[in-house]
DNA sequence: TTGTAGGCGTTATCAG
DNA sequence: CTGATAACGCCTACAA
């Protein structure tokens, strides 16, 4: 009967440090500290306790660890959708960061939902991360279920789309610089008559964009009409064929477009082309993002790029900064540089 | 003194059960069971209970709760890479079935290392998670990484990327069924001279979509000719276009080509064009993914499409019911159905 | 209906 | 150099 005990012996995985330190008749202090190579154990002891371990197949409980110390080792984030090649990069670096420190990454979409974006948070706090990364859903408006984390002593971090508050960790782009260059670009391939489809304008994020397309226009004296500043809501390829129509059949209709994302861009060349409008010389077009699609669509689609993998390590690295406190080493905000890749959908001269 | 007590009524969120139960007089078992509307416990305390938690910001701590249940709510997974259109769809279906149940997901990516995919696999396993999502690295070949979850009764669900074994949950689809109509496809469509660019044959998928070719070419009487076997191991754009070049310019060119993802199809239409090779007449060509892009090439790329996140979705339920010892409901394998998108890019008739 | 006590696995403090 | 003890926050027999 204690034979069918020992013959099991298939590493069962609930190995303790109490497990260990009973069959080595030392105290489970002591293994602690050993298998963290603790100066102050000895040598053999120290070596004795490792080998059982490895041979028993110990394994360290994180859950255990992080009560005791207070303190977990899982990043949480908070994105609209995963599935947009966008944010995927962003997630990506975000992951990449976060695990070479050994820190886990939660990941929780929002689908552009206030309510959802609040239920994550509330899930994440209750798991107690230890830091949290959100990029906002465009209904987001109001920060009080961010709050809690820094009540807590929990850094946040935003990136890219970002509330309207000096006193938060940001990172981004300079999104009114990066619209304003690229309706530049426009302006000197020699369109005068510029359409830009713009995003919910509650996100700070849109409205900059909006406000650096409004200024370029300002500094080259070209005149602004309503007519050509178009409201997008969900930036999808549909979406954008909607607004393409809009654009291309007004009475006076625009010789160049600024697209606030690749998705409207893209079905604006595809719809332009259906319709005979020859790309670049009658229309102009800009997207958002350099998606891969960019390099794709014929004819290839110029873009502003943004770093999406660098934004994500940068986050992370400025959490554990801040964990860290080296508080003093991270700017506010933190901008990463964009520029326009250009491409033949705007290239005129 | 009291006073100054009560006025700093910054909701410090370090608030525990025995916080609540000290101020309510009343012991914290009782406390316990009353946020939970245990019916054991009055209606009154209950009420008073759940008043005070809700004043002082009581938040239930997960980790504690998994300690103490040996048992958490965290579902890891492991991808390649969470930056591809399929993948981030994968992700993203099974943080939706996730979250809805109450769970969290940890992600980590693989990068296609074997290496890398057993210290994730590692990590997650001193964290605890409840059970594994794995979509395996192409390097992958041995699973003892993946066997330690199995060993503690942790339940471990493949998606897609799975190993040759029959004893392990599988949510996939049917590979070889797959490129075998794709295939039939493309014969059917006129096509006699098929290449097929094929992946990393340790991978059971490709092994598989390989095998669905070969199967077509039989069935139709169609000679198997090793040169238009191309096998590729990045599967990136960038091989795509060595691939269409190597295969343009054997002696006796393909006129049709099965790609083994889009990716490498995107490239092959691409450098056909610039080849001035016709898409269709001279040349069809099918995919695999149904990545969006396959709307946006010109012609516009007919695929293979599987369904990524319904994929996502059905591993995690499959997790959930083997959690719940609902056993008996979980095939070992479960084949999602897929079917050949039909698009320009491979219409001859 | 409620309270007591013990423990989940670990680490930190203090003592030897 | 090592050990005993007490937490971390919660849950759950068992008692009352």
């Amino acid at each position: 009967m204690p034979r069918t005990h020992l013959i099991s012996m298939k590493k069962k995985s609930n190995v303790t440090i109490h497990d260990l330190a009973r069959q080595l008749g030392v105290s489970s202090s002591t293994v602690s500290r050993a298998l963290k190579s603790h100066h102050s154990i000895g040598e053999e002891t120290t070596k004795a306790v490792k080998q059982l371990a490895a041979e028993l197949g110990y394994r360290p409980n994180n859950l255990a660890v992080s009560l005791r110390k207070q303190h977990s080792t899982s990043i949480g984030v908070i994105v609209p959708h995963i599935n947009r090649p966008f944010i995927s990069s962003l997630v990506s670096g975000m992951e990449q960061a976060a695990r070479e420190a050994g820190y886990n990454v939660l990941i929780s979409q929002s689908y552009e939902s206030y309510d959802i974006e609040i239920g994550n948070a509330s899930a994440f706090f209750n798991s107690r991360i230890c830091g949290l990364l959100v990029s906002c859903a465009n209904e987001t408006t109001q920060y009080a279920h961010i709050q809690q984390f820094k009540d807590s002593g929990i850094p946040v971090v935003f990136v890219d789309r970002i509330p309207e508050n000096d006193e938060c960790y940001k990172v981004m782009i300079d999104n009114r610089e990066a619209t304003f260059k690229a309706t530049e670009h426009l302006i000197q391939q020699g369109c005068r008559r510029i359409a830009h489809y713009g995003g919910p304008p509650q996100q700070l994020m849109y409205h900059l964009r909006r406000q650096g397309y409004i200024d370029a226009l300002a500094k080259y004296g070209l005149p602004f009409d309503e007519n050509l500043l178009l409201t997008a809501t969900k930036l999808t390829p549909e979406e954008g064929f909607v607004l393409a129509e809009k654009a291309l059949s007004l009475p006076n209709p625009p010789d160049g477009i600024l697209a606030v994302n690749d998705n409207t861009a893209v079905s604006t060349i595809l719809y332009a082309k259906s319709k005979g409008i020859r790309i670049p010389q009658d229309l102009a077009i800009i997207g958002f993002n350099d998606d891969p699609v960019c390099t794709i669509i014929e004819p290839n689609l110029s873009s502003l790029h943004q770093p999406g993998a660098e934004m994500g390590k940068m986050a992370v690295s400025h959490l554990f900064k801040i964990l860290d406190n080296e508080i003093v080493d991270v700017p506010r905000t933190t901008i990463l540089s964009t520029h326009v890749v250009q491409r033949e959908s705007s290239l005129r001269i």
